[in-house]
DNA sequence: ACAGGCGAAACTTTATACAATCTTCGCCCA
DNA sequence: TGGGCGAAGATTGTATAAAGTTTCGCCTGT
């Protein structure tokens, strides 16, 4: 009877169809499947899971509030498009949130935990070995949500969500080269601190790990909204 | 023609009604007017602000997302009611981004800002001195906001709008004592380190004002459900 | 040939109607 | 008298229809 009235996770109510709306949509763009400046229309999206518009609306709204969809007066919802200085703000804020929460991971370790951790870098190794791409997309993002569940900060979690969500969007605009799967042998070592209850070293781990991830970025910096208009012509 | 196209500050789109819906809830509840628990009917309001129950609907969903207001399913939505759990995450979590954001704040100050801080500054002393506890309590979380709006980080910005909203319903619950609005003198501080350019004062002082706010909770931790009964009880 | 404007189509936004669920109150029975 | 069953009322969840806005194509005038 403890967890029995407490569907408070991270959508408070939400019937069960809003809830797939929105996870599917999230794992395609998650999943580099829906690129930024996508038109989600919502007889379109309501058609392919079998709701009305109203669900849609919902779903796509509690999206546009995660900050990975951005919707526009009476023009629609879109794939958002992350600007550099989204993409530096977001960053600066993972390596501010990161380590505390790594840390409190440390603190939280226990034989499930390692278990699981275990099984996700095996999946992980295993995506990247079979070429999947989209796969160790997903996986690297639920690498850094797995630690923050394990963290138990509902807080944390909830605001490290919205950052993986952007970040995934933020490396798919920005990336240099077509670095792979950039991460699995950091988070291994990560693992390895965290199993050894080291917070000092998963800490730094966790941070150089971020600084790797935004070093391959290229922040191209917008002389004005001569940028805006690049972008609009490059999509 | 700088901030035209960019509805985006906390919500993305939304028509004006639904806006004033949640500015006008936000500020009831802010300002205690709104107690934990209150139910929230959509009729009810959507007969105050002459709208509809969808848009009042879509109002209430998005403070659910802020986590100032719970909705349960096919029950409705009620003013959220923190648990001395979500009381220490949402403090551990302030200590952690605000001294971030003042140090922002420093390295962004300009003769506009002082004066916009000095202003507030004369504010809550006058809502101080009027015995206006309400408006005293409303501008006591507008720093804090300001403060976040003057770093220019949109993420924390949210972040911390998220924390400050759940912050005034924690400490509605869970003060010791009545305590008059306790931080003008803080912030007061806190301005003149930031004036000075002083980041390392302007942290300092920021952490020790969210220690003594915390200090004045009495986070009594659950034993068991037991709590939630006498909680219920004391409604 | 091209710029400007008119108009229709598609979409979003808002409102309303219907269905499902929960709460409450009254009644009956033990 | 206390507890449980059941129907009425109220409230939310969902779908559909009406209203408003944008967009795109086409047509006309220069």
């Amino acid at each position: 009877m403890a967890a029995k009235s407490r569907p408070k996770s991270d959508a408070p109510d939400v019937s069960d169809r809003v809830i797939r709306i929105r996870e599917g949509v999230t794992a395609a763009i998650l999943e580099h499947r829906l690129l930024p400046g996508t038109k989600l229309g919502e007889d379109e999206i309501g058609e392919i899971y079998g709701a009305s518009r109203t669900l849609v609306r919902t779903a796509l709204q509690q999206l546009a509030h995660e900050g990975i969809v951005s919707i526009e007066k009476n023009r629609g919802a879109f794939v958002a498009r992350p600007t550099p200085a989204d993409a530096r703000e977001v960053f600066e804020a993972r390596r501010l949130i990161e380590p505390t929460i790594v840390d409190h991971a440390v603190d939280a370790v226990s034989p499930t935990w390692i278990d699981r951790l275990q099984q996700h870098l095996s999946d992980e190794r295993e995506a990247e070995a079979r070429g999947d791409a989209r796969a160790s997309v997903r996986l690297s993002g639920d690498f850094h949500r797995l630690i923050a569940e394990m963290s138990g900060h509902s807080i944390y979690l909830g605001f490290l969500k919205e950052l993986i969500a952007r970040s995934s969007l933020i490396i798919l605009l920005y990336r240099r080269h077509d670095t792979p799967a950039c991460g699995t042998d950091h988070h291994a070592g990560i693992v390895t601190a965290i199993r050894k209850r080291d917070g000092e070293t998963a800490r730094a781990q966790m941070l150089s790990h971020l600084n790797e991830i935004e070093a391959e970025l290229f922040l191209k910096d917008p002389a004005e909204d001569e940028l805006r208009l690049a972008d609009v012509l490059g999509a």
